[in-house]
DNA sequence: CATGAATGAGTATTCATTCAT
DNA sequence: TATGAATGAATACTCATTCAT
């Protein structure tokens, strides 16, 4: 797994290139674009990360393993109840989606981008994601908690919902964290069908 | 990787680009691929069309103005009441997605690399459509059919779930558009809280 | 963009050629550029002239030519006296300059891009004119009527010159070519120091 | 094509681009030639030159400079008299062509080829050298100095035919600068009509 | 740690030209 | 006569990457 370098050089590299692949794409993006903005030599760019495709690599895996960690602290919190899990990891989505807004959108738009090594890890990630979603709806239907018919649907729909937060969401704008969380949740309770 | 029939450069051009954006990406995918996926010079490619730009926005638009079409007709066939017209536009949505499925992807994920000609023109019919949908949710919930608070919040929750249907949808699957779009319907009208 | 008559492509050619080679230089000038400036495709530009050197080529022979027959009609009623003679070609040159001055730019500037087979021809009528220049000043020095010590210096300045006038002439101003010509047969007598 | 020294590129390729530009023109040269006659490959060439139009400008302006600083120095050195400036700036303008023949032809050709910015500012300049012949000339004609009627013609045929001297010199011929200037101060005197 | 200099493969695009109709 | 469709080679330029210092 590849470590974000600490120091000053790869701190502003690792910002540089966050905003840059946002910004363009990382196909888009040059990786002479993210030297200049910052501050430093192509040369110095190749001293902290090998190549573009760790650049990329290290900044996704470093925001999925934020919301694995966050999505595991929620989960360990929330106990057994299904309707406490769903509220919870519907929290926690929203919360990454809100605090790490620009990765969130790379790891999204550039994930098809990464080569095998890093490729592999992050769709066994998301496969292990998937089925962590999938077994609380699932839980929710068989102890008729929740009533929809189509549970996959249901997942997918709250998620693709959670996820399109980084697209829209304006930090500086009047709906705060925990609100817009709230908000989610009532919308991921009624997709399940909650029968409160 | 066929011979194409003298006179038949365009489509096969505009087919070979469809693919080749969609796998690749726009920065990602050369025009060289798309000539050689077409079975035709990088020469025929540009009396075809005049850039790479100019493919892409082709694309996007084509692809964008059926969605305009279906729309419209399904909302022209719907009446005035709020949750036959949610029904209808959620119905025209899932179809589009899944009828268009590759140039919907191109759509979502490419159209910030239209220049501005094309990009201003995309984003007045973006914005045409999101007052289209708001309406729709304002009216059902002014007349108490939809019991959502957030109208705004529920309209982009329904329309980030039909547009990520694009993204997993397999058509040789064994669920047809017809069941998805009842599927969504029902999500939706949970969604907006539809008071049944 | 004029309207071509059926059958005058060639002559619309040409002078398409001719403002574009003048305005971008023959590498500069695209044969794309030429048979849309002469409202053709470029496929007719083809059945008139066989390539864009053909057509460069013709250009300059034609306006050499023309200046060639300018001389020799001047010399032949000019009569043996140097400073005649002299006065002979001056104006001949000068209306050359002025009547063809566009052709006349593309001959002094382009006729390096000119390939062997007319290059060739193009070099003997150059060395054809020179040898009738220095005649002329030469038999003026050895009949003491021109006392200039170096003649070829005398007739590089006066062609000189004379071809220069093509690059700054403007055929609206108020120095008709009569006058023109008197005032450059006045230096160039004096160049050559005419004993008067 | 010797081996270019590690951090002498820069010279080098400008060198190149000169012989290049001088024997095929601007458009006619590629800067893959002009690379390749460096002995440095095509990307070394844009590290050092942003590109073919700056080397272009370059090499123009660098020559124009010199030209200006020939004149201005020759000038300051002549005093007021007419004559003696007349003389100072055929002196310097002949001197100019012979010493730097190659960017002197390759200005005079290749100047409509500059961009705006960069033709600004040459027109800028040729503006200038032409009202500094302008005035001297004026001033001899002024003073009795000068018998000639038209100063303007007498100062084209004066340039033109110092401007020529690049096309036609040979640094090899048995005709020095020194020799070849007083053969050109003595047809300017001429031109203009010298009283001696 | 960091840079200046360099490279080879690749980019989108334009060129003059050809050919079947 | 003339054209629409196509091509291969070339164009200027950018890419990610390397390496000696």
């Amino acid at each position: 797994m590849t470590t974000i370098p600490r120091g000053m050089g790869g701190a502003a590299l690792t910002a540089a290139a966050r905003e840059t692949f946002a910004e363009r794409g990382y196909h888009g993006a040059s990786i002479r674009d993210i030297a200049k903005r910052a501050g430093l030599s192509l040369s110095a760019l190749y001293y902290w990360h090998s190549s573009k495709q760790d650049l990329l690599a290290a900044l996704i895996e470093d925001s999925i393993n934020d919301y694995f960690q966050t999505c595991d602290a929620a989960l360990r919190a929330a106990g057994p109840d299904p309707t406490d899990r769903l509220t919870a990891i519907v929290r926690a989505t929203v919360d990454y989606r809100v605090r790490r807004r620009i990765e969130s959108n790379i790891a999204a738009r550039e994930a098809r981008n990464l080569e095998p090594p890093h490729a592999e890890r992050l769709d066994h990630l998301r496969h292990a994601a998937t089925a962590q979603w999938d077994t609380i709806v699932d839980d929710g239907v068989t102890q008729r908690i929740f009533g929809c018919q189509h549970p996959i649907d249901a997942r997918r729909a709250i998620q693709a919902a959670c996820n399109a937060i980084a697209q829209w969401y304006d930090p500086t704008g009047d709906v705060g964290p925990v609100e817009l969380a709230d908000r989610y949740v009532t919308i991921a309770l009624r997709i399940v069908d909650h029968q409160g």
